[in-house]
DNA sequence: ATCCAGGCTCCTG
DNA sequence: CAGGAGCATGGA
């Protein structure tokens, strides 16, 4: 079965809690590409065009923070690039302990970052991911979002069958770009969103359209980038900026989730205004975005 | 039917 | 640049 898989433990910058990233993954039921089993996290990824299921668990040895990966189906010679695959997503390298201590005089952030201690900010395996997953994800609820993400899924993203279980990789943008509009706005998706999925998938396959570049730009020049988009404005812009490239000084301000989050804790429970929230951030400075995604993942029933 | 949901666009002051 | 009116598309 799975004990000769071959496998590599990865390191973690401390602190790091697994279980948060876990629960990250497991926050819908029904979500196809990053899947959960028990204790582990499994995805199917694509490394140079072809298959590798991984499993990730936390790591053996407790006092050694970290992940091990698994490779549970595919090529051997593709688990250092899935491990770094996993490593980045998971965020393993981000400094936790430089954005404590920047806030180390801020009563609310110290205890929000002491309730979800060893959280990582979960990246996409690309941009593209961030990006379709942003647009699907615009004025909806979420509940119906990963209903259509799924549906997305199961028609142009790849699949492996394995132990009677099928997983699912992320659609490719070359899949996507030969997608019919109408058929795809059928799914729920709606005209708008689908000639902007398409129009986009066909942009990067054909090398018009480079995402992963935008980290090597300016903020704001690669947010202009975005907005230039039809269909994509500044709340998509800033989500792929920060999910999918992993710029921790992407903050999507508008954004419901962030505002109720915030108001909790500064609002008196009321959603924050978005003047407040731009105060915030400027609060917040490098670290907002990644400030943003703790306060995702504070439930209303985590609230102190 | 009515209001809401992890917005976008266009139009005003 | 801030604030507001439509707009789209299902859910509860």
């Amino acid at each position: 079965m799975t004990e000769t898989a071959p496998r590599v433990e990865v390191a973690s910058r401390t602190p790091f809690d697994f279980r948060l990233a876990l629960r990250y993954f497991r926050r819908r039921l029904g979500e196809l590409v990053d899947a959960t089993d028990g204790d582990a996290y499994r995805r199917l990824l694509l490394i140079d065009g072809s298959h590798a299921l991984v499993q990730v668990r936390a790591a053996d040895e407790p006092r050694v923070p970290g992940v091990s990966v698994e490779l549970l189906a595919g090529d051997a010679a593709s688990l250092p690039a899935a491990a770094g695959a996993i490593l980045h997503a998971l965020g393993l390298d981000d400094d936790l302990d430089q954005m404590h201590s920047a806030f180390r005089n801020d009563a609310v952030l110290t205890s929000l970052f002491r309730r979800l201690r060893g959280l990582r900010l979960v990246k996409t395996q690309s941009a593209f991911e961030a990006l379709v997953w942003a647009i699907i994800g615009q004025q909806i609820n979420l509940t119906f979002a990963f209903r259509l993400k799924s549906a997305l899924v199961q028609s142009f993203g790849e699949s492996l069958l394995f132990e009677g279980q099928t997983y699912w990789a992320f659609p490719q943008p070359e899949r996507l770009a030969g997608a019919d509009e109408a058929s795809l706005a059928v799914t729920g998706l709606g005209r708008r969103k689908a000639a902007t999925l398409v129009s986009i998938a066909r942009a990067v396959a054909k090398g018009q359209l480079d995402l992963e570049a935008l980290a090597t730009i300016d903020r704001g020049e690669a947010v202009a980038r975005l907005i230039a988009i039809p269909g994509v404005g500044p709340w998509t812009a800033h989500y792929t900026l920060l999910r999918g490239l992993g710029d921790f000084g992407a903050f999507p301000a508008s954004d419901l989730g962030l505002r109720m989050a915030a108001g909790r804790l500064y609002c008196a429970g009321e959603p924050a205004s978005l003047s407040r929230m731009r105060q915030l951030a400027e609060e917040w400075d490098d670290w907002r975005g990644y400030v943003a995604f703790y306060l995702w993942n504070s439930p209303a029933e985590n609230a102190t």
